[in-house]
DNA sequence: ATAATATTGTTATGTTATAACGTATATATC
DNA sequence: GATATATACGTTATAACATAACAATATTAT
């Protein structure tokens, strides 16, 4: 499925970019490409989403292109590095199951999945003695 | 440690209801009770959040008491129904070992972790047919 | 060609959350 | 008790994030 002249736009921003963007970080960096307002950068959003292109990061309220090739797998964990900025995209069968038999035993059916998990990456952990951290993100 | 009073109000108005709460929704039913504006009920999430007697919805932007005595546990999973509003908060060891076995073997230090999952309780998906349910809350 | 579907740009507005300020009220420490 | 220190308070204003509604255009399928 191809994607329109915006959408690709928007996805090459947010490949391009080192750490996950809000809604509005995005329209800076695309006005003067035929952006001028929210809607249009969330319209975007919303097809890559649904794509599996792209990600909301729910803590965040921003968004990182999907490292993968296309994330349709099951369900997806994201680290977040408070202190660079660092997203990884995790996929653990093992996380999975425990999910799956979770709520399993309470006869819930699941949709979609939010698994956000914040801390430090093991860069900024030997980078920095722990005293001298500074959060760049909210925790 | 005591709460004051406009945090013991919040805590209360949030127990007494049947769903999650927004802040908003907290400040209508808690105006002619002291409150007037937005920033007092945030302050009071603050503290009850910090004290593990209140959770925060990431994908609701919303809130919730805790069902537990005190929720200062390790990790906690919410099961949210889309359907009936019903949030079920899951505490469950095997999904805390696959999750510290995960961050573990990329080095990465966890803080706080966020999980959500949206779906339909059992109550709901026995008490309707699929094809007549909707949903109450975003998916 | 024509109908149906999706995307576009624009304007306006809704929703959620925080900053900044001065005041008040507790909690310790002397 | 007096004094310092921490929190909490109410108020006003604004920031940050997200959607509604509209008319126009472009795409795709039949």
């Amino acid at each position: 499925m191809p994607l329109t002249a915006n959408q690709q736009r928007v996805l090459e921003v947010l490949r391009s970019a080192e750490a996950p963007l809000g809604a509005y970080a995005l329209l800076e960096r695309l006005s003067g490409d035929g952006f001028s307002a929210p809607t249009q950068v969330y319209r975007a959003l919303d097809v890559l989403i649904r794509h599996g292109l792209a990600h909301r990061l729910e803590t965040l309220n921003a968004y990182v292109a999907c490292r993968h090739k296309e994330c349709r797998h099951g369900v997806t964990a994201f680290a977040i590095c408070d202190d660079c900025g660092n997203i990884d995209e995790l996929i653990d069968s093992a996380l999975s199951s425990s999910l799956g038999y979770m709520v399993e035993r309470r006869d819930f059916s699941p949709g979609s999945t939010t698994i956000e998990i914040h801390g430090t990456c093991s860069q900024c952990a030997s980078a920095l003695p722990e005293s001298t951290r500074h959060s760049r993100v909210k925790p």
